[in-house]
DNA sequence: GGATTTTCCATGCATTGGCATCGAAAGCCC
DNA sequence: GGGCTTTCGATGCCAATGCATGGAAAATCC
């Protein structure tokens, strides 16, 4: 295996720095306001539209760990965002819900997410630029070894 | 503020997914043959390329929390591969030096390290394309309020 | 040069994350 | 149906992080 260019540890280190920045930016724009970290609004968003009912998909279509997943469904049902519902035909696993407040937690984030979004990249990144971002990102965001 | 275009937050998602994705690939792959985090090889090059001597320079090259990064010195001397010296003319701060198992360490890290970045980015993305990737994650790795 | 502000680094405390493992229910295979 | 394996989700334990603050030295200001 080949050493990796300077090339590719250059645009290696941009993007990790970048996605670091635009995590940190978003955060702290929530945070600045009271509001919960992007991943419970990520849990939100996903209950909301019904993409994932259960923890497991969930797990999948949010790419984190089991266990991380467990913990913070753990603090929203404290928070009073989610509800843990029995599961019809497997007693193994439950049903998330949200409640009322988490519906209205998800709206509430949701202008503030978006400018911080708009602010760390749209604003900085003209449309040609994101679309091909996105397209050469596109690999990079499936599993490596697939 | 406008709302984020679709292609905005496709870009978005793909950033993030692809930076922690990739950084997975190398801790796992680190510590598949028992070596520490790729954090420890940032601290240790650095070091060893005298970029920076102190610990607030360091923070500043490695875009780290100030408590973070006091507590990866720890962990590293603790390790045996950072030594903290007198700092003469600032009796604040002191000097990071390598020691002679830090250098080891260093360049048992390398190959390694190197191999996976080279998995996770270089075998997956040719040459325009990184040359492109690098170019469009230029400004986003510089701090948003810049 | 004395008081004030800023810089440098560490740390107490609570939260979060990582790893391994566990218990329990489903699925499978015969 | 009785074992064996797999899936689902939680959790104990320890490590790492985040936030705030502390203390001490340097720089600045008057």
């Amino acid at each position: 295996m080949a050493h990796p260019a300077a090339l590719t540890l250059l645009a290696w280190n941009r993007l990790l720095r970048a996605a670091d920045l635009a995590q940190q930016h978003c955060t702290a724009a929530l945070r600045a306001v009271g509001l919960p970290p992007p991943e419970w609004y990520d849990v939100l968003i996903a209950l909301e539209r019904r993409v994932a009912t259960r923890p497991r998909d969930l797990q999948a279509v949010l790419a984190t760990e089991q266990y991380s997943l467990s913990r913070l469904i753990d603090r929203m049902v404290k928070a009073g965002l989610v509800r843990r519902a029995p599961c019809p035909g497997d007693a193994r696993g439950h049903l998330l819900q949200l409640t009322i407040e988490g519906l209205a937690m998800r709206a509430a984030m949701w202008p503030i997410y978006a400018e911080a979004i708009e602010t760390a990249l749209g604003a900085r990144v003209n449309e040609d630029d994101r679309a091909a971002l996105a397209r050469l990102l596109a690999p990079l965001a499936e599993p490596v070894k697939a």
